[in-house]
RNA sequence: GGAGCCGUAGUUAAGUUGGUUAUAACGCCGGCCUGUCACGCCGGAGGCCGAGGGUUCGAGUCCCUUCGGCUCCGCCA
């Protein structure tokens, strides 16, 4: 009954070619009607064949963009037979004359949609086993699979723009940098340990046994070095190294925009950076950044928004209501540190459900619960603690929210770091259900005048809140020593979006200055000798006055790319357990090599 | 260290209360096709249901353990 169908083996064509003399004219983006009838070569990677077993159409992809070539019988017949033979993401060489696409044929949504190259000539380049996901933007492959094939995924065009832009706008902050006299100097990426901090990756010595190498956590105090050598402005392009558990925002190894510069206060700095920000704004997607960043205290930020770097992008703020319930008969509010509540406008719409959700979402935080009111049409609340509220810490709470029919207030009571990081977090989870958020918008934010120190309940100690560098502000000297907790620090956040991207100080340049830091910090003389020796050295020898400020350079492009993760602006990440799924990093190694490092491990574990 | 979500053809997913031979789409292989552009039409191949153990007459489905991915808390001067 059924006919035999004779197969065929396109293998014979499958011939790869050497490149010879053959040199590209154009990329794959940049062909259009200007070049009508000129003969051109192009090269690159097959996106799709379209074989019409006569006409053979095939899109081929650079890191630009694509351009349709034609293989036409008539053509030329040999190239169009072997060209039955192309698959995905063949590697292929075409020379050919740029042709007019015929009416109607044209596609808009191509740069070089006008036109089409008809084959005179090609070479196959190399073949490819089919990918294991398509190479296109709309793939939705899962992200475990796509860093295993990392050189594949970077193939595709929405992942290759963010990396082109990266490079733009790395090299926007070279210019700006070097136009103001800053000397780009490289620091060492073996280096010493620095207790203070996050945690170091260690490397360790082969030619000292027992002695450990740490990766850099910041340049900090190199480039601090390089003011009292009198290099005056530095700048860095810098990867460092934190081996702490990892973020959609935070990876293992970052690069950051390291500046240091002699001779200035914070306004000087704070004034350079941004600049700096709106210079790359405006070189990479020709955004107009304000002319003013705005700003906010520390103890505004944290009042108002509940958190240090509050996304400004929309309006909603917290509110205070602790002293309406000092003393109240509602004990679990009358017994509360802090008391705050976010009022959300015509949130009363949210249903019981939506309610629980977000009830449990604040328990993350270590809320017990999430208190209610719904202000109905007629103005009557609902709520399931309003019972317990007197006439007049009713009257109270109405004239602190002005709250609306149709609003919703959410009341957090309890200790003041969770209250607040509940509702900062509710906050954002708001802003997002009821579309509260411009994503076209960059909302940047200076926010200063933070605490210098901040007390570590496991340590027992302050510790600095920015780094033991940090110079405090003009007279707080004593409160250093008598009241550690209330000195403020000369040090400044930039936050985008939400996002810390960049933060600085004024060092201190004087070894008086630091030795009280120290003495703060709960460092004696010896320990600090041990361990910042060289910088108390360096500050005896006339170390000027200094700061900067380093940059988040990921997360930066992040928010330049809209990406929602950094993972997508760093070439090759880490997953969350900081393997490379590519390499598969880390892994053991041979005993030989540990040897030489004098190192035994509890569990072996070789290569 | 902790919480949540997830893991089924190459890929993305569906799979009811535990019940014959585990679905679909895309991709892949082959045939036909001269204006497609995510081409179209026809045919075909493709599975240790992440891994291990248990309950059961019977497990993709229930239980335990474990590995991996993501989001978050802690942590990240």
């Amino acid at each position: 009954m059924s006919e035999q169908i004779e197969e065929r083996d396109y293998d014979e064509y499958r011939v790869i070619e050497p490149l010879g003399d053959w040199k590209r004219t154009h990329s794959c983006n940049e062909i259009t009607a200007a070049n009508m009838g000129e003969k051109v070569l192009i090269m690159g990677w097959v996106q799709f064949r379209r074989d019409h077993g006569g006409l053979i159409f095939i899109d081929l992809r650079d890191r630009e963009g694509l351009t349709q070539v034609v293989f036409s019988p008539e053509h030329n017949s040999e190239a169009h037979e072997r060209a039955h033979a192309i698959r995905s993401e063949y590697v292929v060489a075409i020379k050919g004359e740029v042709r007019e696409r015929p009416d109607g044929m044209r596609n808009p949504n191509l740069t070089t949609g006008e036109i089409e190259i008809v084959v005179d000539e090609w070479k196959l380049l190399n073949t490819s086993d089919t990918p294991p996901f398509a190479i296109e933007d709309r793939s939705d492959a899962s992200e475990m699979l796509r860093l295993k094939y990392r050189f594949l995924d970077l193939r595709r065009p929405s992942l290759a723009k963010n990396f082109i832009l990266r490079n733009k706008a790395a090299q926007s902050v070279r210019r700006y940098l070097d136009g103001l006299g800053f000397l780009e100097v490289e620091t060492p990426v073996l280096t010493k340990s620095t207790p203070e901090g996050a945690r170091d990756f260690l490397v360790p010595s082969r030619m000292n046994n027992g002695d450990f190498y740490a990766l850099p956590q910041s340049p900090q105090l190199f480039k601090q070095m390089l003011m009292v050598s009198g290099l005056d402005r530095y700048f860095q392009i810098v990867k460092c190294f934190r081996d702490e558990d990892l973020r959609a925002d935070r990876q293992p190894e970052f690069t950051q925009i390291d500046i240091e510069m002699s001779f200035v206060n914070e306004e000087q700095v704070m004034g350079m950076a941004e600049e700096m920000v709106r210079t790359v704004f405006r070189e990479t997607i020709e955004t107009a950044l304000p002319a003013e960043f705005p700003r906010m205290t520390y103890a505004d930020a944290m009042r108002d928004y509940g958190c240090d770097k509050p996304d400004v992008r929309f309006d909603l703020k917290l509110q205070e209501a602790t002293q309406i319930f000092k003393g109240s008969g509602f004990k679990v509010f009358a017994s509360s540190e802090l008391i705050k509540i976010l009022r959300v406008p015509n949130g009363a719409e949210l249903s019981r459900k939506e309610i629980d959700e977000y009830t449990k979402f604040v328990e993350i935080y270590g809320s017990k619960g999430l208190a209610w009111i719904k202000v109905k049409e007629d103005g009557e609340w609902q709520s399931p603690i309003v019972k317990f509220f007197s006439e007049e810490e009713c009257a109270k709470l109405r004239e602190l929210t002005n709250c609306q029919p149709g609003d919703i207030l959410f009341f957090q009571a309890g200790a003041s770091d969770i209250v607040n990081a509940a509702l900062a977090a509710l906050r954002i989870k708001i802003g997002e259900r009821f579309e509260l958020i411009d994503e076209s918008k960059f909302a940047p934010l200076w926010v200063t005048d933070f605490p210098l120190l901040e007390y570590n309940p496991d340590e027992k100690r302050y510790v600095a809140r920015h780094h033991p560098f940090t110079s405090p502000q003009e007279g707080q000297i004593d409160e250093l020593a008598e009241k550690p907790a209330d000195a403020l620090a000369r040090a400044y956040d930039l936050v985008m979006n939400g996002y810390e991207v960049g933060g600085g100080s004024i060092r201190i340049h004087t070894p008086e200055m630091q030795k009280k830091m120290f003495a703060a910090l709960g460092i004696d003389e010896e320990e600090a000798r041990a361990k910042f020796g060289f910088l108390m050295d360096a500050l005896k020898f006339g170390a000027p006055p200094h700061g900067g400020i380093a940059f988040g350079l990921d997360r930066l492009i992040m928010i330049l790319c809209g990406a929602k993760s950094i993972r997508d602006v760093i070439a090759f990440p880490k997953t969350q357990k900081a393997t490379c799924l590519m390499t598969e990093a880390p892994a053991g190694v041979s005993s030989t090599q540990l040897r030489e490092l004098g190192i035994r491990l509890r569990e072996k574990k070789e290569a």
